[in-house]
DNA sequence: GCCGGCAGTTTTATATACAAAACCATGGCA
DNA sequence: TGCCATGGTTTTGTATATAAAACTGCCGGC
């Protein structure tokens, strides 16, 4: 199962320069993701090829590779014959993904807290560690997004689920949590000034930790959700949607 | 989320040859799925880039392509610098697609039936009618695969779940159902002489309409998991396991 | 004034040519 | 004999060139 990409990072190099280095479009795949799921490329747009040629300094070929694997992850969308687009958010479409990632989520942590071991518990424990004692933000009145951040609390949510079992729910939930990104960020600065993110992942982690799956369960679908509040209450956010 | 293709059969055009009229790689791309999972190309084969050119009579550039969009439908592996093979099997994947296969569809049926519309119902008892009419096997005596009989039998079980009011899971139950379906296929002649598959499904229509949620489910599990212990347990299938 | 077709332009999709990495067999050496 | 180095071969991955489709703006008809 190879294709399941190892979380958010790029797949790390068993050797030095050996066999498997990475090739050019995989490294583009890589790049390209990073600035969709860091905004750099905003929903809608078009990528129109010789662009993306010029900005990354590759060829068509190995571009047109990179999206076309962009595409199978839901972040960009293929026309026939006009390219491709940068997928496009609705609300329609945050609540399905919020709605299916409670659903999917509950089911790998259920499934953790089950089977869990030593092991998973050391790791969720440090993956929070590393998460609680990163600030959220770079200033402590004003929100100003700390890059650091978001790879941990990614982690964080990893760890938790990371006990279920299989490799597929998790490469689903994966792909989920990347959607569920590119709207997240869109609510960071508001959320930041209305919620108390870390005193909802310090409970997350002692309730799992305590084998309580139903509170856990509980606690999981309240953060999603409420972030898929603060996302659609925004007023600015939808307006102009292009349907 | 136009990224999510439908059911098994290649995107229907919209217009007879206006714009979007279906690309090369993207007909490559569901000549080559149909081959997956039909078993013209088997598991672990090397997919030799001009071996796949000169066969689908199409050049290289499309032909990697498609690839790369089958990689992440896991039907395909990319070894970097080393192109591309067919994904492999073991019995540890079996597992881990059964098992998911169980959670998300459980999830889904669930839905389907809290939430059943007469058009629900009726397209479900459609799908089970043609299935029911529709024999497994062209021969009656001995297991002679009815090419007819496979796409019926998808588009059954999609019903059941296509209430469920999420494309993303829609789309990930595909997946995994075209992961089992590789599986599927060698058991089929066994399967073949030991089970009324006929009457499960029966069963499982008339629980889903009658809106017993806790029954279907239960015998949806129960008729993936027969499935999968019937390939598990086939003497020949796994002992040439290549790691 | 608006719709529908038509030519020029732009952009996408594909074929081919090329470069670079992996593979393979051979042969030297301990 | 077993192992690593090495050169030639094959195959992958990338760049570029070409073909084909979509877009644009203009024009004429209704």
């Amino acid at each position: 199962m190879a294709h399941i990409r190892a979380l958010a990072s790029p797949p790390l190099k068993l050797s030095a320069n050996g066999p498997g280095t990475a090739t050019r479009a995989t490294n583009l795949y890589d790049q390209l993701r990073a600035d969709l799921l860091g905004g750099e490329l905003e929903p809608g747009a078009k990528l129109a090829i010789e662009a993306l040629a010029e900005r990354y300094q590759v060829s068509a070929t190995p571009l047109r590779e990179a999206l076309n694997r962009l595409v199978s992850d839901g972040l960009v969308d293929r026309r026939e014959q006009r390219g491709f687009v940068v997928a496009g958010i609705s609300l329609q479409d945050l609540a399905e993904i919020t709605q299916t990632r409670c659903w999917l989520e509950e089911r790998a942590l259920r499934e953790s807290i089950a089977a869990r071991t030593t092991a998973w518990e050391e790791a969720l424990v440090l993956a929070h560690h590393r998460l609680a004692k990163t600030p959220r933000s770079l200033s402590v009145d004003r929100f100003q997004d700390n890059p650091d951040w978001e790879p941990l609390h990614r982690a964080f949510h990893r760890a938790l689920i990371s006990g279920c079992g299989s490799r597929w729910l998790l490469a689903f939930c994966d792909q989920l949590a990347d959607q569920h990104h590119r709207y997240r960020r869109l609510s960071a600065p508001r959320a930041f000034a209305k919620r108390k993110v870390k005193s909802e992942h310090q409970q997350l982690l002692e309730a799992a930790l305590a084998g309580r799956a139903d509170e856990a369960v509980r606690l999981l679908h309240a953060h999603f959700e409420r972030t898929a509040r603060i996302i659609r209450d925004d007023p600015k956010l939808f307006e102009q949607v292009p349907f």
